[in-house]
DNA sequence: ATGGCGGCTCGCAGCCGA
């Protein structure tokens, strides 16, 4: 058994002792992180390496900065999309046991009416290339981090609140189904079609005490990968811990190689 | 209607996230 996580850590630096003591509990071989908000050489790996990892990172001081660890050999590191030209660190790929690990953090969007937006979808056009490319290869594809889309109205604590707003709107939709056109599986809602889940919770308004959520932390699996998932959870645990990132860990587990 | 919170920055207020 193999288990892959994602955690969206909202800077490594305040969150590096939750990180710690989560890899103890759970032990995941990989964790891909998000908004590490720290630059390559700055982050403290020394720990984590004690704890058995090897780390890529590709880092970026004040906003975005992605990483990944693991317990086995990481190999063909790549930075950035190679189909879409961005200073802003938000994609680590990596080969890991014979899979291809590809680490996301997807603009946010700020609001449909924002350059910002224009940018998400022109960002999510390129993963879509990229992603596209890495199929016509036989190597499996997980494809994991802060996509900052909720696919469906089961994905929002109140649609009618969120209707049209940036995370849900019509287009970004649009772009994640076309990530799945690509014969990825979304395999947290293939495990269970039906039931709400949340990922991240605003901090404010006791949003995550409400669960006032939205799911938009996803594990995107190739298609022949997804009869050997056994289980995702979303660790809420994480979100209760003081001082917490807005975003709980996505766990994977799956019968690999 | 607004801002709520929490992270960042050659900070002491403003930007951004989601």
């Amino acid at each position: 058994m193999l288990s892959i996580a994602t955690w969206n850590v909202n800077s490594i630096k305040i969150r590096l002792p939750q990180v710690l003591s989560w890899l103890e509990v759970h032990q995941p071989d990989i964790l891909a992180l998000q908004e590490l908000k720290q630059d390559t050489h700055c982050v403290e790996t020394e720990a984590l390496r004690a704890l058995g990892y090897q780390i890529a990172i590709a880092g970026q001081p004040t906003y975005n900065g992605v990483a990944i660890l693991s317990k086995h050999p990481i190999t063909n590191v790549r930075i950035n999309l190679p189909t879409f030209s961005d200073p802003q660190q938000r994609v680590l790929s990596a080969e890991v046991l014979g899979l291809n690990i590809v680490n996301v953090y997807v603009p946010n969007g700020q609001s449909i009416d924002s350059e910002k937006y224009q940018y998400k979808l022109a960002w999510l056009e390129g993963l879509r290339q990229y992603l596209q490319m890495l199929q016509t290869h036989d190597t499996p594809i997980v494809v994991l981090g802060d996509f900052n889309i909720a696919p469906h109205n089961n994905d929002v604590h109140d649609p009618l609140a969120w209707e049209g707003q940036v995370l849900v709107s019509e287009r970004e939709r649009e772009a994640w189904q076309a990530l799945l056109n690509l014969g990825l599986v979304d395999i947290y809602r293939t495990l269970d079609p039906v039931n709400p889940m949340y990922t991240w919770w605003d901090y404010r308004q006791m949003a995550f005490r409400r669960n006032h959520g939205l799911r938009i932390d996803h594990i995107l699996v190739s298609k022949s990968l997804a009869p050997q998932c056994k289980n995702v959870c979303v660790d809420k645990d994480a979100r209760k811990h003081e001082r917490p990132s807005d975003h709980a860990p996505v766990l994977l587990t799956l019968a690999w190689p």
